[in-house]
DNA sequence: TATTGTTATACTCTATAACTATA
DNA sequence: TATAGTTATAGAGTATAACAATA
């Protein structure tokens, strides 16, 4: 267990942090923005699959999903294909295009890496992989308990959404 | 130095990061996004500034501190006087309510991380805020350098911007 | 009825460019 | 002419809600 002010200087790191991301953001070609080129990592990660576990993966509602991989595949990069087991489903797989797209993405942005990270040693960096990779993990495990504003104030009854629901609520109050 | 499989991996971490920030932006009241979040805490941090210095902390563009602190000064959380040295710059300060709003900001989110890194150590966090740190720092460094596309094709003279501008320049093909 | 996706809408963050005021 | 900051505009990411198709 950390402090209240070991806490504030991770908020802090976490905000500043949006300034690394805006700097890999600008080498990415202007029509594959950083939401399609997460879409063509996780692909060629983890090979073909439904929208539902792109969503997942993304960590992100299925609408934006869906925005993100109709670009794509406006592209021509990734095709979609009614899965025949269940035909609400689509499956998602890359297209010869989208692995060459995804090896440019790739070779860009590890190029800047090693430039900006060029003092690191590779211990170090195996080091924030894991920190992060446990980060994300700290707070996904938490992820399906969406935090409830207080009990509605007043006397009216509103209908409590199923808290399986895929969308995560949001409790601004 | 290290490899390029690292790199990628460092790459879907970052990218998975999002998650998170997402995460603690929900806790947020409606009427502080995280950019104002963001002005604050500078603020808190470091004490009264000029608009200049917020820009350079926040590594945007001045026209969006300008919007931010807009927002926040018209909540009542900042001051803005002109500095009299030089009657161009403005100085932005706390105001009693902006502390407080403040403090009621660093309860909600240091409550949320305490009960997310629940089973972290003190100094698991401390590494993470180091590395992160340092990150940072190994981006920023190069900064005022933008990466320029290649030169210009075809005849034409472009006038180049002055390098030192503090607008980082962007370089989308 | 419940689930998988899609689309329309709205909000936030960001950058660029044009502009004002001051130096 | 150069600098500090503001404002207008546009693009990207995201969430909510309403909807269509299928189970």
């Amino acid at each position: 267990m950390a402090g209240r002010a070991q806490y504030e200087e991770l908020i802090r790191q976490f905000s500043a942090f949006g300034a690394v991301k805006r700097e890999l953001g600008r080498i990415l070609p202007a029509d594959c923005p950083s939401g399609s080129a997460a879409v063509l990592t996780l692909l060629g990660r983890y090979g073909d699959m439904h929208m539902s576990r792109l969503t997942d993966l993304l960590a992100v509602d299925v609408s934006v999903t869906s925005r993100h991989v109709a670009h794509v595949a406006e592209r021509g990069w990734i095709a979609r294909s009614p899965d025949p087991a269940d035909r609400r489903s689509r499956i998602v797989r890359l297209t010869a295009e989208g692995r060459q797209q995804l090896e440019a993405l790739s070779a860009r942005t590890t190029q800047l890496l090693a430039e900006r990270l060029d003092d690191w040693s590779d211990e170090e960096v195996a080091q924030l992989i894991r920190l992060m990779t446990r980060l994300r993990a700290s707070f996904d495990d938490c992820r399906p308990i969406p935090h409830r504003p207080p009990p509605a104030p007043g006397p009216v009854h509103e209908p409590e959404p199923d808290p399986t629901t895929r969308t995560p609520a949001h409790t601004r109050t």
